[in-house]
DNA sequence: AGCACGCCGACT
DNA sequence: GTCGGCGTGCTC
């Protein structure tokens, strides 16, 4: 019998099948092997067995073991990893390491056993035995002794109350055995679980109707606080009591804990959790109890969709809306895709839940090809926060130059009074966005990109926020040595400072990717926060999700329309979205919430949608738009990368693949809307120049997707990077 | 990706 | 004379 085996290496040339001879090792479909590759002995994938190679036998070697007795990927894996493959244009090995823990691959994580010693002996031969030890073998008769009275014991334990050498002298005489146990390590112990069920709403009840009885995806419509999770946990629970599976997919790691809580007080062990902030051997434990049948219900941010679970019954993408279900790195996928497939291989439901669904997916749903679950509802029955806007104009021109309106400072001190807690929410993070020398207009700037750099009081720093590089903040200019520099661009650190001063006996604590660097760093900090032991939360992106503190009655958003002059196509959307979350954090229990929005656009039709919550509005309005104007999802964005150090080299095979895309064009003149050739908006990143090919298409063009893809692999090397971008997220 | 083979420069 | 530079080619 032969393997079709792909070599876990992640090279274009090598991106093909290789047939190996089995021989007596027992491969199955779906095996990892180590196999003879050159002359070296590497990791494999089977992915087909068969009686015949067309290659001479005297070509073939045999494969030399098995690295697990069950095959680590099913026949799903290999189908979603081969669809992956020709979607993405992706090697077949990078594929198939998706399905896998990192640490696996290397092959350095083990299962932990523990062992447990028992009496290997009669009645009898025990009398037998404990006669015959001799005088000085006191110990090892207080072990059997200890054994005889106890049944067994954990061989560590028997170690540290006796000896460890005694213990292994009676194993070794036959006269106890060892029994290994494998032993799950897991993660989250210290994590509570919450347990509550509660008797659902009509509104809710409806929605797991929709979804139950749709063979489509469901869109579940939910405003904030309206319950979307407990219907999940509904419809996981009936999954479980059918026999099936399910996936439920988070955002973003700081959600993690929560979810998990709420899903393992209401299934306990069934649940596994799969992310990045495990150990490598926590990691492992959980995948192989999914793998293994031992758990039913993944939970994780976007990689989970590789959960090796099989008779999926439901895949559940929670705030479907984040941006962070697509990959930004490669291998980028688009998780829904991913999730899809999977519900269809596995004739399981897909819901899809957000406050403020994608443009895409929402049309989707109009068009009839999702189901749709309207939640309208809060469970606690309370409106949505009053949002009031601040003209920072008037500010501005009343003489206050603070980041603070009036309206806000006036809704905090009311806060702090009654003892209540406040949310700041600003965009940015660090002291100040950019520093100036007001003497001669130098700008610092990153010495590997081609941005400003931000300050940051803490650390005295000048930061990167592109690549991470830190600077010594300069006492004087560096090139006129003036001492006269301007500080633009308010980041999270002045925002604290400034809050210091305006209210000096308030408890302030920050939130953003400064303060969470290691890994319970979200965690710590909401905890806190959600303790009580401080008054006010300043933070970034990070403090909009899902967290629940019913002693928050206000949210300040400093800069409002920040995000709307971004020249993005999605910046509207992104606006909408990130003022309704960050609004919903606002009055949770029993408290009425405010929320004080800042804004230089008081006007503009997206912030008075978000201050109606009116979804719908914002809807048809952004829809007609794009429609108008041709992008997503009306249209296609196509943006072919071409990265180097080398700036001629990457010039020179931006011009190489930009004839060959033009080719393309040519042939297909009617479906391009947009075609050209540039500097990417960020020259360089990490010392790498960035050009690309932009091009905008008409939807429904696979053909021409594939072509661009083409070119990107045939022109992507060590020396010039080359890929290609669908939709990207970011456009810098 | 790795590792071997292979063909030209500066060294004990 | 040899050690070693990294260019090219192959891996079932």
């Amino acid at each position: 019998m032969i393997a079709e085996v792909i070599v876990d290496i992640a090279t274009s040339e090598l991106d093909r099948i290789f047939d190996y001879t089995i021989n007596s090792v027992p491969v199955k479909i779906g095996s990892r092997v180590i196999v003879p590759f050159g002359n070296r002995k590497i990791l494999g994938f089977v992915i087909n067995i068969k009686e015949e190679s067309t290659l001479p036998n005297s070509k073939l070697k045999p494969i030399i073991r098995l690295v697990e007795d069950i095959p680590a990927l099913t026949k799903e894996c290999l189908d979603l990893a081969n669809y992956i493959s020709t979607k993405y244009h992706i090697s077949k090995s990078l594929t198939l390491r998706l399905f896998l823990t990192a640490e696996m691959r290397k092959g350095k994580v083990r299962e932990k056993f523990h062992n447990f010693i028992s009496l290997n002996l009669d009645e009898i031969a025990f009398n037998e035995v404990v006669y015959s030890l001799k005088k000085n073998a006191e110990k090892q008769k207080e072990v059997l002794n200890y054994l005889k009275a106890n049944g067994e014991a954990l061989q560590s334990e028997l170690g540290e109350k006796f000896s460890p050498s005694t213990v292994s002298t009676l194993i070794k005489k036959g006269y106890a055995t060892v029994k290994k146990v494998r032993l799950n390590r897991t993660p989250y112990k210290g994590v509570l679980e919450t347990k509550n069920k509660v008797e659902l709403t009509s509104e809710q009840k409806n929605a797991i109707e929709i979804v139950k009885n749709s063979s489509k995806p469901t869109l579940i419509h939910g405003v904030t606080g309206s319950g979307k999770t407990e219907i999940y946990l509904s419809l996981i629970e009936e999954c479980i009591n059918d026999g099936k599976t399910a996936i439920m997919l988070v955002p973003e790691i700081a959600l993690t804990p929560q979810m998990f809580s709420r899903l393992r007080g209401r299934f306990g062990n069934l649940c596994a959790i799969l992310h990045s902030g495990l150990s490598a051997g926590e990691k492992f434990d959980e995948w192989w109890r999914l793998r293994s049948g031992e758990a039913k219900v993944a939970i994780g941010a976007r990689s989970a969709i590789f959960a090796p679970l099989e008779n999926i019954g439901v895949i559940i993408i929670d705030e479907e809306h984040e941006q962070s279900y697509e990959s930004e790195t490669s291998p980028r996928y688009v998780t829904s895709e991913l999730a899809l497939f999977r519900a269809k291989y596995n004739n399981a439901k897909l819901v899809l839940g957000s406050a403020t669904p994608k443009i895409e997916s929402y049309l989707s749903a109009v068009n009839g090809e999702f189901s749709l679950a309207t939640l309208t509802g809060r469970v606690n029955k309370k409106p949505m926060p009053e949002i009031i806007i601040a003209d920072m104009r008037n500010e501005i021109k009343s003489g206050n130059v603070t980041a603070f309106s009036k309206a806000l400072k006036y809704e905090l001190e009311e806060t702090l009074n009654s003892g209540n807690q406040a949310i700041i929410f600003l965009n940015r993070r660090g002291y100040s966005q950019k520093i100036i020398c007001r003497e001669c207009g130098y700008v610092a700037k990153c010495a590997y990109c081609d941005v400003s750099l931000t300050y940051h009081r803490y650390e005295d720093t000048l930061k990167c926020h592109y690549c991470g590089a830190t600077y010594k903040m300069p006492s004087g200019c560096p090139d006129c040595g003036s001492v006269n520099i301007n500080y633009s661009g308010t980041g999270t650190q002045k925002v604290v400072e400034d809050l210091n001063k305006l209210f000096p006996n308030a408890k302030i604590l920050r939130m953003d990717n400064d303060t969470t660097q290691n890994k319970e760093g979200h965690y710590k900090i909401l905890k806190e926060f959600g303790d009580k032991k401080a008054d006010i939360l300043v933070g970034t992106q990070m403090i909009a999700k899902g967290h629940d503190f019913p002693k928050v009655t206000l949210v300040g958003i400093l800069d409002g329309d920040m995000s709307l002059y971004f020249s993005d196509y999605r910046a509207s959307e992104r606006t909408f979205q990130l003022i309704t979350q960050v609004a919903g954090r606002s009055g949770r229990a029993d408290k009425k919430g405010k929320v004080v929005l800042q804004t230089f656009s008081p006007k503009n039709t997206v912030l008075n949608h978000a201050i109606e919550y009116d979804y719908n509005g914002f809807f048809n309005k952004e829809c007609s738009l794009r429609k108008a104007s041709h992008f997503p999802p009306f249209a296609l964005i196509l943006r072919l990368m071409v990265e180097s150090d080398n700036d001629e080299k990457a010039l020179e095979t931006l011009k190489n693949v930009f004839y060959k895309c033009k080719e393309i064009r040519d042939e297909n003149a009617s479906e391009f809307i947009y075609f050209n050739k540039m500097k990417s908006p960020v020259k360089r990143i990490n010392n790498k120049y960035r050009y690309q090919v932009l091009a905008r298409i008409k939807t429904g063009n696979d053909e021409i997707v594939d072509s661009f893809y083409r070119v990107a692999t045939e022109f992507d090397g060590a020396k010039v990077r080359c890929y290609l971008e669908v939709n990207p997220n970011s456009l810098s």
